[in-house]
RNA sequence: GCGCCCGUAGCUCAGUUGGAUAGAGCGUUGGCCUCCGAAGCCAAAGGUCGCAGGUUCGAAUCCUGCCGGGCGCACCA
């Protein structure tokens, strides 16, 4: 926990400015706290005086000096050293700053912003299992969760369920119309124990698309279909309330494999029995904002104007085309919110959703348990009021929003901000963000394996995943394979373990392995993913880093067995202790750079959240594991004979789990006791 | 055509609101298990940070223009 530190720093140093330098702190540059390159040149660097040396007109180096001396003493710095080259540069005190952290004393860091945060991700369609790219979506998703909580926020987690898209209806055509099934052959087929019912549904969507390509006009029979499921009351709709249902089990239960869960599932049905839509509409057609359009090919349809980026609307045309010769559309582009045939884009449907997360609608949904999960009940919205039951916690009303959304919707996100705006709430459209992150493609050595043929051909440098065309790797036969490959690792290692604890681990491992692959990687990056690359659980992987805390968590049990100590019993022993292990010395200055490295928690998650990059966080573990595992081979603990070296080391080692495992957790990923 | 994203070592990627000598993993080569677990550690080789200008005390990072690649610009979501 170091920005209690920064924090501290940084205030005396405004103060220091103000006083010294008479630069109130308004007029202050913004203060940077940095780590040095090397540990020898301090715990945190401070660049300030280049920024202020223009404005003072002096050289950084005497600025840097200047202030060194005008800072006095910091309660927690051992000193401050003004580098030659203008950097000033901080030491701390290191044992109070070990101690208060193995104590658990240090301060906490600034209160967490006030207000509920709401995080919606997942949201796959309900027709078909679950793929990797939808896991990359989760696993951003949930760690963000886990990391607004760890700060201390309240989050509520939304996972938005589209019942009522093109997707669903495809699915239902396929059962209707190519396999002439009525509702209860349906519900047979998804209570027959020997068929994987999203499996089963990802061939038939398939089967579907191709069935479309034969014949354009079975595209009516679709539209039709889609009618009918909006409207409700028929069996078509019937057949499409069940699948989305069927389908949304499967989904929850993958999730859980990869523990990810939700606190509410959004189901867009309700938004429109309720008449969410509705509402939303007539604000808008009375703002002007949405209007019927008379002419043109989008005539019928109530659309909304673009508004286009700045500078782009007027844009003159290129050189040797007249502005006659531009389409008319271009400049005045309008999205369909409401189509011809009366049906509502999901444009539409979202903008009432967001109001409603935002508590602006003056609408609310009914509740549901739609899953007791032993005991911690999965709430679910519904048309209706229910019987009775326990009553739901408040949803919604929440004073931030995070949708995560892949980049390919960053035009329809653009589109709901710009509406909220519209309807009079820049506050809440400034606080609407879509976190947005690339897709995940397959690599064409995995689209062989997976029976595509020469994919190479096409000259592109990945291959996209197609839900369309059943070209995917499914999330579940992903995780098996993990699994297996994982417990074979497992038994070859642990030899006595029974076969049911081998598979505990191993599960364990897979999920790690799986979750920090799909995180580990900046958001604005296709993952182009190979199957191999993603088995392997050596370099860095989730793996690497439960394998540093399993060692580490060996080395307590050992310490208990002999010395019979533990955490608490090394922190105590460690009060009386001279600190000379941890002060002097090329392994005294290793040893506290771990601790160091080790309390920069906090500022890692601070950061990935503001820069919504989970990928800082987990190269956090990874840096840090791999600092403990050097450790740990130079700087042994059991075998140590001088007592305090043995116990300041042993409080490195206690310091460095905590956090790892703390690391993980927010990863969503445990650590097994062994592996 | 317009918009967004990407371009850093053979491959896959980090590089923290511009900052000290550009770092990992994989792969390659060579070492380390009578010693807290080798899913590990140590070492070596490997980079005109796509190109060209500009801003700055300082640019992989910011600006402009090119080049190459991806994705969007549906009465799908």
């Amino acid at each position: 926990m170091i920005l209690p530190v920064h924090a501290l720093v940084r205030r005396r140093l405004q103060q220091t400015l103000a006083e010294t330098f008479g630069l109130q702190e308004a007029d202050q540059p913004a203060i940077a706290i940095e780590m040095p390159p090397r540990r020898a040149l301090g715990d945190l660097a401070v660049p300030v005086a280049f920024e202020l040396a223009r404005r003072l007109r002096k050289a950084p180096r005497a600025i840097a000096q200047e202030l060194t001396t005008a800072l006095g003493t910091i309660p927690g710095v051992a000193r401050i050293e003004a580098a030659p080259n203008g950097y000033l540069n901080f030491f701390l005190d290191r044992r109070s700053f070990m101690l208060d952290r193995l104590r658990g004393a240090a301060p906490a860091a600034a209160p967490p912003l006030a207000g509920k945060v709401i995080v919606e991700h997942t949201a796959i369609n309900p027709n078909k299992a679950a793929h990797i790219g939808h896991l990359r979506n989760s696993a951003l998703g949930d760690t963000l969760v886990r990391l607004l909580r760890y700060q201390g926020r309240p989050v509520e987690v939304q996972n938005y369920i589209d019942d009522t898209g093109v997707q669903v209806a495809d699915v239902v055509l396929g059962f209707t119309q190519l396999e002439g099934r009525d509702l209860a052959g349906v519900q047979a087929l998804a209570n027959d124990p020997a068929v994987r019912f999203d499996y089963y549904c990802w061939d038939l969507y398939a089967k579907v698309t191709e069935w479309y390509e034969g014949d354009a006009t079975r595209l009516q029979a679709r539209a039709h279909a889609m009618h009918a499921i909006e409207e409700g009351g028929n069996a078509l709709a019937g057949m499409g309330a069940f699948v989305a249902d069927r389908i949304v089990r499967c989904h929850l239960r993958t999730m859980a494999r990869l523990n990810v869960d939700y606190d509410l599932l959004t189901w867009e049905g309700d938004i429109l029995r309720l008449r969410f839509w509705a509402k939303a509409f007539e604000e808008l057609k009375a703002l002007g904002a949405v209007f019927l359009q008379t002419e043109g090919k989008l005539a019928g349809c109530w659309v909304m104007k673009i508004e286009e980026p700045a500078g782009a609307a007027d844009a003159v045309p290129a050189e040797g085309e007249t502005a006659r010769d531009a389409e008319p559309a271009e400049a005045e582009r309008e999205k369909v919110i409401v189509r011809s045939n009366g049906t509502v884009t999901y444009v539409g449907k979202d903008i009432a959703n967001q109001l409603w997360k935002f508590g602006l609608l003056g609408r609310d949904f009914f509740y549901r348990v739609f899953d007791d999960r032993g005991g911690r009940p999965l709430w679910a919205t519904t048309s209706t009021p229910p019987a009775g039951g326990a009553a739901p916690p408040p949803f919604g009303k929440a004073a931030a929003v995070y949708n995560v959304i892949d980049s390919r919707q960053a035009y329809l996100q653009q589109l709901l901000k710009q509406s909220l705006g519209t309807m009079g709430f820049p506050g809440q459209a400034e606080r609407s963000t879509h976190f947005a992150y690339e897709m995940v493609a397959l690599s064409h050595a995995t689209a062989r394996e997976l029976g595509y043929a020469d994919t190479e051909s096409s000259g592109k440098p990945f291959v996209e995943v197609s839900g369309r065309k059943g070209l995917g790797v499914k999330a579940d036969d992903l995780l098996d394979r993990l699994i297996a490959t994982a417990t074979a690792e497992v038994m070859q290692r642990q030899p006595e373990l029974p076969a049911a604890d081998a598979r505990v681990t191993a599960e364990a491992i897979a999920v790690a392995a799986v979750r920090y692959f799909l995180v580990k990687f900046s958001r604005g990056k296709v993952i182009a993913f190979d199957i191999q690359e993603a088995l392997s659980f050596e370099g860095e992987t989730g793996p690497y880093v439960q394998y540093a805390v399993v060692r580490a968590n060996n080395i307590f049990g050992k310490l208990r067995e002999r010395d019979g100590l533990d955490g608490t019993g090394v922190i105590a022993a460690l009060a009386s202790l001279p600190p000379t292990a941890l002060t002097e010395g090329d392994e005294a200055d290793e040893l506290w750079g771990l601790v160091l490295e080790a309390s920069r928690l906090d500022e890692l998650a601070d950061s990935a959240i503001r820069a919504l990059e989970i990928s800082q966080l987990a190269k956090f573990a990874f840096t840090l594991a791999q600092a403990f595992n050097t450790f740990y081979h130079r700087q042994p603990i059991m075998r140590e004979e001088r007592a305090d070296v043995r116990l300041w080391r042993a409080g490195a080692v206690e310091y460095c789990r905590q956090q790892l495992t703390t690391a993980l957790g927010l990863m969503g990923c445990s650590v097994p006791t062994r592996m």
